[in-house]
DNA sequence: TTGAAAGCGCTAACAA
DNA sequence: TTGTTAGCGCTTTCAA
């Protein structure tokens, strides 16, 4: 029992009011061309009087595509998220796409395999910004666009997946340099396993190689806030010395700062710190942190043309992109002590 | 075209493996009763075989109900919706509903109106978690319930509209309170124009005047990070001597910790800061901020719950539920100094 | 350039 | 307890 009284207009009344056929009203909605303008305007204006909004279901269960793509992401809680969200749907909107948006962390709670919402949904796209355990994709069967740099971009899946990302691996690189630039030598990185943790790791470690210096590297698993805390105690404990930190993300540069401070080490008199993502935190004042902003927005319209193209063409070859990034220079980072 | 080769099997593929007709199929799916245990597990079995998935557009094109709620986030940045969200989840999944999730800030960004998008979707319901301007709920259509204390709660779309809040109010009080309590008697409210941050604001203020003490209230537009720093750099100026913030939420506090900290003020021996939300930025080590955790997760499952009711029974009278808070007390509140 | 008509996969009476 | 049968509102050939 449908909760409102009056009945939505149906294309048919549409029609009827317009004078035309339903499929004519059909064709004005999805712009097709050789339609006469007169009709044209007959139909959206009647379109218009009525309040007529085209049903999804009808739509989708004729044309066999829901025009909906489902968006993974990591996790809610680190906000980096958003701008990529931004940036797939300013392209996604105007294609007359509709974003479904899904957390890994609240989908695994739920018990089932992160992508079954989707297909549930009959999404008819995936955009992946999460790291996905082995398997999770096979069998997909819709288009799947990687947003970032997640390990499964080349395997997994058995087809062609296309990959858009920030060139993480420069990112680290970038950072570790900035420091090395300020003079400092004792450079240590704060890992989180992830793909783009992963990246950024090589291009600490490559930078730190380059120079002739010795990585330090510690953590590696979570890359959360406490992970950052308890890699940076590590760390710490470990080499007393380090003037310069660079964290594999935001969050966790803020759980370096918690431990710098414990020791009475002040940022950045004593220790430099670079976070990564410049996500919403790293411009806080109280925290000031240089960061690699990794352009998620462009990130995000990148994905979402890689994905209106493989929708078009199935079969082309896989993509895979690399967008620049670069650093924000913020309070976070000095001359090491003299 | 089908991006894939196989076409999805159908309820018709399963009736047929199962021996049964389609109805039966239906049935099974939507476990009504009176289905012999036989016909159940047949048709469970050729479900499993086959991997079918029931078409989401077929069975809402038929029931004229499409099982997703929409649901509306004030903003992604300000992390305090991720509990919300797993709190309605865990009412909804079970339920059969889906949440389709729109951020406020992206959709008026996009130039339509924000619930246009879950109109086009043709939700069942919504949940608005998030500050309308007048007028966006008319004509609306479907139960809408209102997650937090938003003032169109009572008003606004012409019809019984639910609300499920955590008491703003109290935890103003309960915030400045615990001030008193440490001995503070100069204690200042950083304001946010908002639904919930209107009821703190109320709260602050009436456990100021309970105890004899003038409020001092600064701020009272915009609840972010950069609202919260020039309200306490106008505060500080205007009242040098206060000794106690309470801030409206947690982001504003952490804009406070940089006006304090540009100041020479160290926290908490200076001056103590009690935020609101206890969202994960409170957490933050680094932080330590003393916070009204308003417990979100229980008003997302209590809204959920209501929502079901209200799509039970359209014409029950409205329900306001008010839930009680408490107060998280972290590294940021201290006795004031003597 | 436009219209007629046949489904898309499912639900929900109604019959049996 | 199970099967039959109309649609739901739209897209999409195919003809005109």
């Amino acid at each position: 029992m449908p909760t409102d009284a009056t009945p939505r207009p149906t294309i048919y009344d549409v029609a009827q009011r317009a004078g035309v056929s339903k499929s004519l009203v059909s064709l004005v909605l999805r712009d097709a061309p050789h339609v006469s303008e007169a009709r044209r305007d007959a139909v959206l204006a009647a379109i218009d009087e009525l309040g007529y909004r085209p049903s999804r279901a009808a739509s989708a269960l004729a044309s066999q595509r829901t025009r909906t793509v489902g968006v993974l992401i990591d996790d809610f809680h680190n906000p980096w998220f958003v701008e990529l969200l931004a940036g797939l749907r300013s392209v996604l909107d105007p294609a007359g796409y509709t974003a479904s948006v899904a957390d890994l962390a609240l989908e695994t709670a739920s018990g089932r395999k992160p992508v079954d919402g989707f297909l549930a949904q009959h999404v008819d796209a995936i955009v992946i910004a999460a790291d996905l355990a082995p398997g999770t994709l096979e069998r997909v069967g819709v288009p799947i666009v990687v947003a970032g740099l997640r390990e499964l971009g080349a395997r997994d899946a058995g087809r062609a997946v296309d990959v858009v990302a920030g060139d993480d691996e420069l990112g680290g690189r970038l950072a570790t340099e900035h420091l090395l630039r300020l003079g400092h030598t004792r450079v240590a990185h704060l890992a989180g396993h992830s793909g783009p943790g992963d990246a950024r790791r090589r291009g600490y470690e490559s930078a730190m190689l380059a120079a002739g210096l010795e990585p330090i590297t510690t953590g590696g698993g979570a890359t959360t806030e406490a992970a950052g805390y308890s890699a940076a105690c590590a760390l710490l404990e470990a080499h007393p010395h380090v003037t310069g930190i660079v964290a594999a993300n935001d969050v966790m540069a803020v759980g370096a700062l918690a431990a710098l401070r414990e020791r009475g080490l002040s940022v950045p008199a004593d220790v430099s710190v670079v976070g990564h993502d410049d996500s919403p935190l790293a411009a806080y004042r109280y925290l000031a942190l240089t960061s690699v902003d990794g352009h998620s927005a462009d990130v995000g319209a990148a994905a979402a043309r890689a994905l209106l193209r493989r929708l078009d063409s199935p079969d082309a070859p896989a993509h895979r992109e690399l967008l620049a990034l670069d650093l924000v220079v913020r309070g976070s980072t000095a001359p090491p002590p003299t």
